[in-house]
DNA sequence: CCAAAAGTGTTCCACCTACACCCATGG
DNA sequence: CCATGGGTGTAGGTGGAACACTTTTGG
């Protein structure tokens, strides 16, 4: 190459996970280098020689969180000179949504703590990682519109009610739940399954099932996806 | 940092430019040196140490074409290891609009040539610039559906027609002119100057300009773009 | 029987869709 | 007067939005 560049790339992961009626949730750990020494940050490092840049934010999140992820795609590269105070670095930012219950996170290299926080206390954190959360967040709420992304955020058989209050989350809007119902059950893409599950109080919910197929071969057929909101 | 990585970084850009009643181009270069010496690429090369990501494509277009940018967007960074026949480098690519007539093209530093290429005559391109060509061409077929970005192609003030005919030609679908013309219109971010233009043949058209202070006021409270197509 | 959440239909209105003829100019 | 592209309105249908009561369970 025609000049001496000495720029490092690095990937970065925002996860958001959910839980039944709760709040969603993004996974941060706790650095135990410097710099940003004892900050939350996202979880993330530089790629190494011979890895894809996915397989590098796939290898990090296992390495530092023990996450593995249900859905993942590129979000966006920051490279202004000056987000790392030691070396240039561009980092490459990917987005990724996990299922509840399907980790058993724990801390390890590089990383002495690994917590879930809820959106709404989300703590200061190192380097830029607010601005690429926030760009996270965006592009979660946008994709919630027009992609069937919000089945990787809930448990493989569901009640209806989860993917109401998912919406109403994380857009932060009502919506009428017997217009949602009609819509998604309107694209036959979601089954009712036989089951009846009882989560505390009131009356038992039927289980629903995403169908992954019938979405793929809609797809092919030119079908589009999308939920608007009042 | 924890180990010596040595991965270059570079900018690429997919540049499309757009002339009354042709086709979409996109904008090339010839390469001067090797690796895929003489074969067409997109205009690009490794960021310098201190200039932002964005800087780094101006300039490389500027010294590259000649060509300044009207709209600008990252699209989406490359990195497979092998992506280059040297040393490995992560692409950051970058999207561009460009107006017609707005650009004298004049080869330069590492291009021995520069060209516009309409999409349906593109040859082989150099590195992996097919799929990021591909898409852009997506991002772009998406984005005029939900974004106006279809007035950084056209002139300042342009026929409806033309407006038209760039909507049918990326999109690769008919539109009913006269509902796409009261659809438009309906926006109020279009507006009619009292200037008449006169290309060749037929009855003359009225000018009409696009009003990007009207729509940035529209977009706060909530105003949503949206173009269909049957 | 009370509390809590699940399940369910209909009406109205806005907007999208389909569709064809006349107009202004230049040659 | 002919060729070429510019400009325009209406009717019917579809789908989104608004809206509240009944059902099932546990305590």
């Amino acid at each position: 190459m025609s000049y001496n560049q000495n720029i490092k790339v690095a990937v970065d992961a925002v996860v958001f996970g959910y839980e039944s009626k709760k709040n969603l949730s993004i996974l941060l750990i706790k650095r135990g280098v410097e710099p940003y020494k004892n900050s939350w940050a996202l979880p993330g490092g530089l790629v190494l020689e011979n890895e894809s840049l996915e397989n590098a934010v796939q290898r990090e999140l296992l390495e530092e969180t023990g996450v593995q992820i249900d859905y993942l795609e590129q979000l966006y590269s920051f490279g202004k000179p000056g987000r790392d105070p030691r070396n240039r670095v561009v980092s490459i930012s990917y987005f990724g949504l996990v299922r509840p219950y399907h980790f058993t996170i724990k801390a390890d290299t590089d990383a002495d703590e690994v917590k879930w926080f809820p959106l709404d206390e989300i703590p200061d954190l190192a380097f830029d990682h607010h601005e690429i959360l926030k760009m996270a967040k965006e592009r979660l709420k946008a994709k919630l519109l027009y992609q069937p992304i919000g089945f990787d955020l809930l448990s493989k058989e569901f009640p209806f009610s989860d993917l109401e209050h998912l919406y109403t989350t994380i857009l932060e809007s009502n919506i009428d739940r017997r217009n949602f119902r009609k819509k998604i059950l309107s694209y036959g893409i979601v089954e009712e399954t036989n089951k009846i599950a009882q989560f505390g109080t009131g009356r038992p919910a039927k289980l629903f099932k995403f169908n992954k197929t019938k979405y793929d071969s809609l797809i092919k057929k030119g079908f589009h996806f999308e939920i608007k909101f009042a």
